[in-house]
DNA sequence: ACTTGGCACTCAAGGCTTGAGAGTGCTAAC
DNA sequence: GTTAGCACTCTCAAGCCTTGAGTGCCAAGT
């Protein structure tokens, strides 16, 4: 009884403080909530809110503010999804499906997401870590060079040049094909590295040194570019509450700037959970603190390829939030296994 | 000498102001340039200034501030370009030196001139249509998918997958191969339409409706794709001035979010001059009208494959911009002709 | 044992005034 | 054509006051 309406007042401080992003009193809570109760009644459970750091008070005689525990306790046990309404499912579906490569789906993804929730959208290219090869393919470009091209079976497609320093010889290259495309052809990628090991082993002693240098140039791509791609959008969103509230939006600029950040912030989703939800402190990354992550990650059922995700203000509206990155991880889902 | 001295006083303005980003009075420029004259008759000269739209008071007891019109007479006949320091080129030199392919040449590139002049950095990708086909390559990805490769001169690689109808024939492929290949490679992308106009007709009549999807699949890639590919970079830079000068960065976000809005910009570029700079108004763009743009192309003397630049406020430091600007065109010439 | 009304208290925000300082324009003299 | 002097204008920052929102606590009510 006492608890639970403690909690109430806590979900009503909440909603109203990201509704008008000033601080809620305990007059303006019982005039737009039916609590049942006096002012007074509210004044005495925020003062125990506060004294538990649930909320917290800007200054002396301002309404309370929620802080970043009380989002956590809100998103945890206070909130649920929304589900879309259909005309959004329905715009989404169309704006998705009209997507034609893998690039076109990322950045339909991206600005999808951005307009969505009007927060930061950051989306990652499936990772090829988590993903199977599906061919492996070479060609003689010059001489001296030859690409080698690498298609995954998520669609995005790798490809580098190795110089070689003997002339390749058209007959060397159509072995190559075959007994590399037969080693990893179909393969994940964490395992081409073991299958790849003692390849050259089988070859002519002459060309081995050629074959050594393309064994290390693809184990290169392998390593280096496993996640390495990632789109984002909407980062005007940024200035909007920048104006109003006052906050710095620089170290956010920066965060968004640096890939590793960005792949942290979304390789940290919680894998057992269906929406991740990163609050203000809770982000490792220190220009990230007055700024909340939602992230979920995308992919077949029990093997997620990717994620994706939101980057916004603390006081923002989660149970909104969560439900369009969660809808759009699943679109998206949708849309890779189609292809 | 009237005349003379005027534009002196214009130019001690511009650089006063850049450098403090304050309202510059007529006493302040005597203490900091020897021109050798009372502040009575800097009155003078400024009230003509302002008189011909050169200058302009925020309020009347404030100093003077360098209106758009100021700004371009000081780029056009006040400042020179200052040449790098021996240290900043070899700093360039062995910074993009390191690149290993042409995704990393941009990203690079692109982080280098960000931080060079500490505003938003644009590198556009070799643009397409001012490139060479080097090679065109099928790959049989399944039985009735076949993905097209093109690789250009300039070291982009475009792919894309067809889906047929029927199943794709071995010979086929390797017809196609040699013929598409005949008839594109080596040649400029402009003319890639005509030359496959029709050149279905030379194959059998079966396979002519693949023939076709191939055929207007490669140009679907050779026109959608033409010039999209655009990076950016040093987007936390506009927060720094956002702060200390009371301007919004939204436009300016939103405009950079813009691919074609980019495009446009980069495209502008005069093309007779070697560093290309838009002040302001002079920006299509409304987003843009309280920046200034400074681009340059880059590629093969006379025949440029696209362009770079910054984004940055009116109140630049115009010569350190465009020598920076024209040194990173030049050293990306370079390392791209290398290959 | 809660809840409630009342009341004193605190503090931020906005309005107003004032003084200082910077900078100008004009005029008369050089 | 240049300069010194001077009156004038306007912004900015500081200080002061008022206002109003909101709290915390206490004593009374249920």
């Amino acid at each position: 009884m006492l608890e639970e309406r403690r909690l109430a007042v806590l979900k009503a401080i909440v909603q109203d403080y990201v509704a008008t992003h000033e601080p809620v009193g305990s007059k303006g809570l019982v005039d737009r909530h039916q609590l049942g109760v006096s002012p007074a009644t509210i004044r005495n459970d925020m003062a125990a809110l506060e004294e538990e750091g649930y909320i917290t008070a800007p200054h002396t005689s301002a309404g309370r503010v929620p802080t970043d525990r009380g989002y956590r306790l809100f998103v945890d046990q206070l909130s649920q999804v929304k589900p879309l309404s259909t005309a959004e499912r329905k715009g989404i579906d169309r704006f998705l499906g009209e997507a034609a490569d893998l690039d076109d789906v990322m950045s339909r993804t991206v600005r999808l997401l951005a307009q969505l929730t009007k927060q930061v959208a950051v989306v990652q290219y499936p990772s090829l870590s988590r993903s199977h090869v599906r061919r492996i393919e070479f060609i003689k470009v010059t001489d001296h060079k030859i690409m080698i091209i690498l298609i995954v079976d998520s669609g995005r497609v790798e490809q580098r040049v190795v110089d070689c320093s003997v002339p390749v010889q058209e007959e060397l290259l159509t072995d190559l094909r075959s007994r590399l495309s037969a080693a990893v052809t179909d393969q994940p990628f964490s395992s081409i590295p073991s299958r790849l090991d003692d390849l050259d082993a089988g070859f002519d002693p002459t060309s081995q040194p050629l074959v050594r240098a393309v064994i290390a140039s693809i184990l290169e791509t392998v390593t280096e570019k496993l996640d390495e791609r990632i789109v984002l959008g909407g980062t005007s969103n940024l200035a909007h509450y920048n104006e109003v509230f006052a906050m710095s939006i620089q170290p956010v600029l920066e965060a968004l700037e640096e890939q590793v950040v960005l792949l942290r912030l979304l390789g940290e989703a919680s894998p057992n959970q269906q929406v991740s939800v990163r609050i203000g402190h809770e982000n490792e990354y220190a220009g990230l603190n007055s700024t909340s992550v939602v992230t979920s990650q995308y992919g077949r059922e029990n093997s997620p390829v990717a994620s994706l995700g939101v980057v916004g203000p603390t006081h923002m509206d989660y149970p909104g939030t969560m439900s369009a990155v969660q809808a759009v991880a699943q679109y998206v889902s949708r849309i890779l296994s189609e292809n």
